[in-house]
DNA sequence: CTATTTTAATTTGCATGCAAAGTATTTGCA
DNA sequence: TGCAAATACTTTGCATGCAAATTAAAATAG
């Protein structure tokens, strides 16, 4: 069957593509109300985990693009979310430690992916898991 | 265990986040050699499958924004893989063409699919379709 | 047949994702 | 010690994704 790899319905990218951004924008309207993006919301979620975290850090963490997490730092800056401090240790680096309000905004987002997940009728528990580690095995076999 | 939700090795979204950026990437090399970014490849796929349709047709089996999908079909006309002309018998509406060009492209693409799978070292024919289907499952319970 | 509504696209403004170039610092090695 | 190479970020330019506003044309209601 000639070019039937190419296409569209056999193609895993274009699904992962579908699904990523059908996603995210369900996360839009509940973020909206935080006034954070999905991006952002990431980055959060990676500070109520472990603070005082290097910017390196947060971008291993967040898997967000350097060049992106930059503008989205100062963003977040600006709406006092976070700052963004030098270590004295090494002057290369700056560490990003939330606001007190920052860390307040946990508990406003705790309900968030409960009310997502909810949306997936066809989807339960087991699949959820199954879907998570084979998309694992997928940005694995992908990182250089 | 409260906020568990809340941890991103937990978080389906940022699973996907990372994958479908990760493959993305992954096309980049081979797609800049056909001078097309990622959605102009997904735009030619569509139209390899069926020529001459309608752009709500093409944003239909594309999953693409509408608004971006008027940037790309004039990038990608300025490129003379596409012409946009209008329907005569709706004014609305503008059908989008191949051209000669266009069209011989799919052989140089017919390669690229399978170079990007043979990546994919942990994951077998059976997973990938085992993924494709859970996606599937996703993007339809999002759907409104 | 005309006013209202719906449909099809385009435009605009904002927020990334990404590659590539640029800037400090620090390391590491001769 | 001195300098090239590696680090950690920032900046820039381009291409979307998305919501909201706008425009044009067709369908429909009254």
């Amino acid at each position: 069957m000639p070019f039937e790899q190419l296409k569209l319905k056999n193609q895993l990218c274009h699904r992962l593509y579908m699904a990523s951004n059908s996603i995210a924008r369900a996360y839009r309207k509940p973020l909206n109300e935080l006034n954070l993006t999905y991006p952002q919301y990431v980055v959060m979620m990676a500070l109520w985990e472990q603070d005082e975290i290097t910017i390196a850090g947060l971008i291993d963490k967040t898997a967000i693009d350097g060049g992106a997490m930059t503008q989205i730092l100062k963003k977040m800056s600006d709406k006092s979310l976070l700052a963004v401090i030098k270590d004295e240790h090494d002057k290369r680096k700056r560490l990003v430690q939330l606001t007190q309000y920052g860390q307040s905004l946990k508990l406003k987002a705790a309900d968030i992916p409960k009310n997502i997940l909810c949306k997936f009728d066809s989807v339960d528990a087991t699949q959820a898991k199954q879907l998570m580690q084979l998309l694992d095995l997928v940005v694995n076999d992908l990182a250089d």
